[in-house]
DNA sequence: AATGAATGAGAATTCATTCAT
DNA sequence: AATGAATGAATTCTCATTCAT
């Protein structure tokens, strides 16, 4: 990887390269199965070097999160927001941008969300897990309030965000991408159509109003 | 659940008891958290005598699961096959079902989907788990079955599971049932009504058509 | 081996039965490798019923060491002690049957002598495996003196029961049954041979001297 | 062994200090009754600090055996090397010097042949007392091939070091030095008389013919 | 005699973390 | 900044042995 480089630069190892290495491992292995011994070898250090740049396992996986978060807001949320674009054109962007990490399409692997398995057995996480659905409900509410009301919208979005949820989950247990992919088609298509459909929705949960 | 005789049997403790306790650690602490100390403690035990019963923490692990999907089998899915009752009916007797394990609402005694987050991070028990999803689409796509055509039925299940498994999620990492509820109020709407809305379905999933 | 008998006979476990089922353990996989469940398993007993027997697993090795040295002397031994014979041919005889136990030739494993290794490594079996290998000696001797002097016999015996046991080590460290055998066919040719060769023998040592 | 500087360095725990004492407890205890936490206290760490130094107790074990047998090749065997002396000599040299070692004459600082008994018990040292065997072999049989051939040469020191073995065993059994020392002083009696004794040699085994 | 549940001590190993250099 | 030796607590698992039934 480094012997391509013509110049090849300091490569001073820093706090990004640790998180980049931390995040590809925890992905792949999951935070309980990945030690500070894999995330040292994979930088290049010694275990004890991670010390000066983390206080803790715990802290490093936070920054990770928080890395990912910032990512995905920089990256795959803010299409939500493009007002120059139409709301379907706008979510098939955004969806687009989310399968590439998701599915990490260019590794071929299956990867997924590591932060929301982490979360789920690691109450210390939680926090910063909520806090990036909330953003990911955000900006696909702001997709469809052009086109219904807020409620509806907020309805529509926390529906939307569990059906991609379950079928990553999905497209990962059975290592097949094809669930996230037909899902994202099928909910791209629902926001051509008409909006007869979303009638009768039934309140957002509690979690998603309170916030926005 | 023991049972009185003349002479009350000096209480053996039994496999069963072991799975139930290893559930519930494992639902509340997940499975890398929880030790075999934890649950031999749980039990009464010392730790060494849990492998009178069970060879390793995977395989009583792995016990637990096919127990869950044992459960479930008898007490969720099998209302789909529940054939005097119309669709929508045995929908919400499955959702009702389901909600009261998923959401732990009488005391925390049994399930939840501890399995689905293990099965991510510890590839030894993907294949339980993916027995457990495909008997619960086959549960789900059975009763889109008598309304719609099978491979409309095939993607409404995928579809429904996809966003049960992704509120529920919600549920959790929000501490939140509503989520949970709601998905399942609006699946249950949907049944109701027409059937127009499945048209366009793109097709099913490799891993959910090939089983069923 | 049991099916062959006409009739079954009533196969009760027995003293003897555990006995050389432990032998055979013992000799594959020695004695610090060979769990109480291993032998009870091929006993088809549970655990606790070998204690019905011996008090402990060290009692079991001492009475298995025992067994080995009756073997020995009965269908070994003996050969040396038969006065109708030439002493070139009572060692033959003495050999044939010994290399049959060493080499298991009828299984043809390498299984060679579990006791002297165990008490190598087992202080609290040393005085039995001292008491086998004196009547290995006197056997030898024995046969020695009809052609040489007492101090000679002694001195011969030593050294040949010396090679034989290192030759026994090799062929098991190397798996090749050559250098037991090769070392009993150059220890037969030196009887059938003048007794110049074992001039200028030096004293015999001291355990040897002291019970012969 | 420690050299002194103006200032002290901090007397730190090296492989070479935990492979001494593991070998030395391995000798005493044997492989199997000495625990990792034996070796650690007697190097004055924790046993988890092992680990730093060897990925396994296995693994230990395999250095402490390749240890003994540089030892042997440096201290021991050399001694059959040297052309400048007549092969007698050498081969007297040779002796005294593996009887320090195999005997511990000088307080138990060194070796043994506590490797043979471990490649007994345990397969997966074997192919590493194989190879200490061979060179001890080769040794030998450079000695005597400056006065027999090479055949005879070859049987010679198969026939030795199996005495010479043996001898050690009956040592180690009986606590009696003088078992090897009668063995290695009758060896060396036999070299320096006429070769008439090797006729009629049977040919050696086929692991030593293999090698050399 | 036999069972099999239970023990309890101890084995190897892992790992986050600390700290002197 | 970096090292790497060291820690110590925890973890999974093994096993000889006991004992009520």
């Amino acid at each position: 990887m480094l012997y391509f480089c013509a110049v090849m630069p300091k490569q001073k190892v820093d706090e990004q390269t640790i998180i980049i290495e931390a995040l590809k491992l925890f992905r792949k292995k999951s935070y309980f199965n990945t030690s500070m011994s894999d995330i040292a070898d994979a930088c290049g250090l010694q275990k004890g070097s991670l010390y000066h740049y983390f206080p803790s396992k715990e802290d490093l996986m936070k920054r990770v999160i928080k890395t990912v978060h910032e990512y995905f807001k920089n990256n795959v949320f803010h299409h939500a927001y493009d007002k120059n674009l139409p709301p379907h054109k706008r979510l098939e962007n955004l969806f687009r941008a989310a399968e590439k990490v998701f599915l990490d399409e260019e590794k071929g692997n299956l990867l997924g969300n590591m932060g929301v398995e982490t979360a789920l057995m690691a109450p210390e996480f939680n926090s910063l897990v909520q806090r990036f659905f909330l953003d990911f409900f955000h900006a696909i509410k702001t997709i469809y309030q052009d086109k219904y009301g807020d409620k509806i919208a907020n309805e529509l979005a926390e529906r939307s965000v569990a059906e991609i949820e379950g079928s990553l989950m999905f497209s990962r247990v059975f290592n097949d991408h094809s669930y996230l992919k037909n899902t994202t088609k099928r909910i791209l298509k629902r926001i051509e159509e008409k909006p007869a459909e979303a009638a009768g929705a039934n309140g957002a949960s509690r979690a998603t109003k309170a916030k926005h």
